[in-house]
DNA sequence: GTCAGTCGTGTAAACGATTCCACGACTCAC
DNA sequence: GTGAGTCGTGGAATCGTTTACACGACTGAC
């Protein structure tokens, strides 16, 4: 693969001179930049960007490190991460977790050791060593929808309270009164924040919240599954239960479904994070949504402000509940989305909330 | 941040002996190496790996470019591909091209700008100049699901004519003659050959194929609601339709529901790719599955034979026809999967037609 | 005609690793 | 005691860039 110095030769100017016509630095004459063009062109060269990188201490790359791949949310929000940082001038490389710390400090420790720019994490638990020192030797780091109490990293977020007490109320308003939760890992924020969200919005309506009724799930689906069944065997099972992801929510149907049960006749069901799937399933699935495009949008913006020396912003965006029919309301239509379903309009983020409005600085 | 330098200060040896211990070169002395162990410790060293590719111009990273990472089945693709590339020792960099031949020339620019090692392509189109530059000037490659010809590049991707034939076998047994298929862009082989197993499984049962029934979609959900608009405005609207893959079904169902037709008692409904959300749709969804964990590593095995020097080795793997109900059929229960439904098992791949089987060499 | 300033260019030193080569200190066979 | 071989080590070149610095050729003011 040719080289700088073979299109030096070519160019029958110096190395010096093609990096210059390459960086496009002001002090090189227009006959050597077309030498070098035409050298560049003849070649086919492209600069080492391993090379540049060695050089420059940069690598114009940003690290995403997500709890799970598989899980349609996190898919979306890389997406708009890659997008974000490619409009920025920044590639991304996406290490998944798996939910497992140990390989999230694999993917961290691979990342770093490539010398990327800045680091956008979702932890899985509640912070490595690994994690944590890299965090306070200062590389550019930002939290995006998970964080990491303790220590000085901008969170980008949404916050579910309102929503979760939207869905208490429509649960109350259908005629629930013994709910219960499918919880995600004590370990992380999302985790504990959603029962504590749920708890707090079943207390305003003078509701229990029995530990027999917080199941504990690991945001995979098959835990969904294990805690549903777990439910279904209770004395007096739950009227209406509330997975804190979609995962969960999957594996919950399943177990449902299993029994010969029906949502919402015999059980409603509920989950946080609204994904396009939701409304076509048997039934369609009330959900809570973030604005997850713009989640992922602001992280990269934070982080690159952080990159480049400029004062990163916290954010935090609310979330909204989409209510359909697996809670037992007679809904007459797809609601609030009155044109199109959201499948099509998730792929353009239109349906999120303004990117202007909304924001609170940390 | 610490280097190779620092170490060997502190360890009181040359940089050389400290690279040694790093690399497990046999020829240091018990003595060195403890000091050095300890001085890295110390100094909490990780080497830069752009320095040490710069180097050894290897990278240890594989480059994937799939077409679409909001389609379950390319996210399922690519978590197997990053699995098995971890296994072997590499890193994977993902390029997402959205079904975009631009987006798809700047990640594979990009990609091979970073120098990886090797290339992953489910390729988007019929090939650009610069894909197949790359092909032919010796960068290692593997086509994975899709692939261009007339380039000597392996190919890993699953043989779906026998389980279209399946299909329609299955959609003829309930009485469908008047079919349809939602077809992927002619410029992607999956495109052309799924409508051409389509055509000859049709042909055997002596039913026509004409062009009012082949509808041109994107492989995008908004193409497959389009496609299905245009077929139910049609005098005599197809009986069946299949789509050739699970957005466009995603978007098809998405039309059906806003004339307020049903599937299948209006409209029976079939898609290529299986995924886990097909089981709770509504209705279930027949589909046909391949087997995308094996595929993936499948391809990583291939691609770095090929970077390692070993011949690499082209693999075609049978998909398979899972029935539902979205043609017709009072299914009793989920067919073939008799344990657990789909969605838990995909996790794990144990669903899938064993590694050692059904390897075909080109 | 001299001198200061600008402009375009090239030389060479980094960046952080790996690795070839040379070398000194041994061991061991004769 | 000498010579050959082994072993551990360090010096230095190298990978492909960027960039500080020096320098020669101009220009233009005096």
């Amino acid at each position: 693969m040719a080289s700088i110095k073979d299109v030096a030769a070519e160019a029958g100017v110096s190395v010096a001179t093609v990096s210059r016509v390459l960086n496009d630095h002001p002090s090189v004459s227009a006959d050597a930049r077309t030498r070098v063009l035409a050298a560049v062109e003849a070649l086919g060269y492209r600069p080492n960007a391993v090379a540049r990188s060695l050089r420059t201490d940069q690598t114009r790359t940003l690290g995403l490190v997500i709890s799970d791949v598989l899980n349609p949310y996190f898919t979306h929000l890389a997406r708009s991460v890659e997008e974000q940082a490619r409009a920025l001038g920044y590639s991304v490389i996406i290490g998944n977790a798996d939910e497992r710390p140990d390989l999230q400090d694999h993917h961290v420790r691979t990342l770093l050791d490539r010398r990327i720019d800045g680091l956008l994490v979702s932890p899985t638990d509640g912070g490595s060593p690994l994690m944590l020192d890299a965090a306070r030797s200062g590389t550019p780091m930002v939290f995006v929808d998970r964080w990491i109490a303790g220590v000085d990293v901008p969170v980008v977020r949404s916050d579910g309270r309102t929503a979760v007490h939207d869905l208490v109320a429509h649960l109350h308003g259908l005629g629930h009164r013994r709910l219960a939760i499918i919880a995600g890992p004590a370990a992380t924020t999302t985790g504990r924040e959603r029962v504590e969200a749920f708890r707090q919005a079943l207390a305003a309506y003078g509701l229990p919240l029995p530990d027999s009724h917080i199941g504990q799930g690991d945001f995979q689906a098959e835990s969904g599954r294990r805690v549903m069944e777990r439910f279904l065997d209770l004395a007096e099972p739950p009227e209406a239960v509330f997975a804190a992801d979609n995962l969960m929510a999957l594996g919950a149907l399943d177990a449902v479904r299993v029994r010969g049960l029906r949502v919402p006749d015999d059980i409603a069901l509920a989950a946080f994070d609204d994904i396009p799937w939701f409304v076509h399933t048997d039934p369609p699935i009330t959900a809570i949504a973030q604005p997850t495009g713009e989640l992922g949008r602001a992280a990269v913006r934070a982080l690159v402000d952080r990159i480049e020396g400029r004062p990163p912003e916290s954010v935090t965006l609310p979330a909204r509940l989409v209510a359909r029919r697996s809670c037992g309301e007679p809904a007459s239509a797809e609601p609030r989305v009155l044109q199109k379903p959201p499948v099509l309009q998730e792929a353009t983020a239109s349906a999120e909330p303004s990117p202007a409005t909304n924001r609170s600085q940390s």
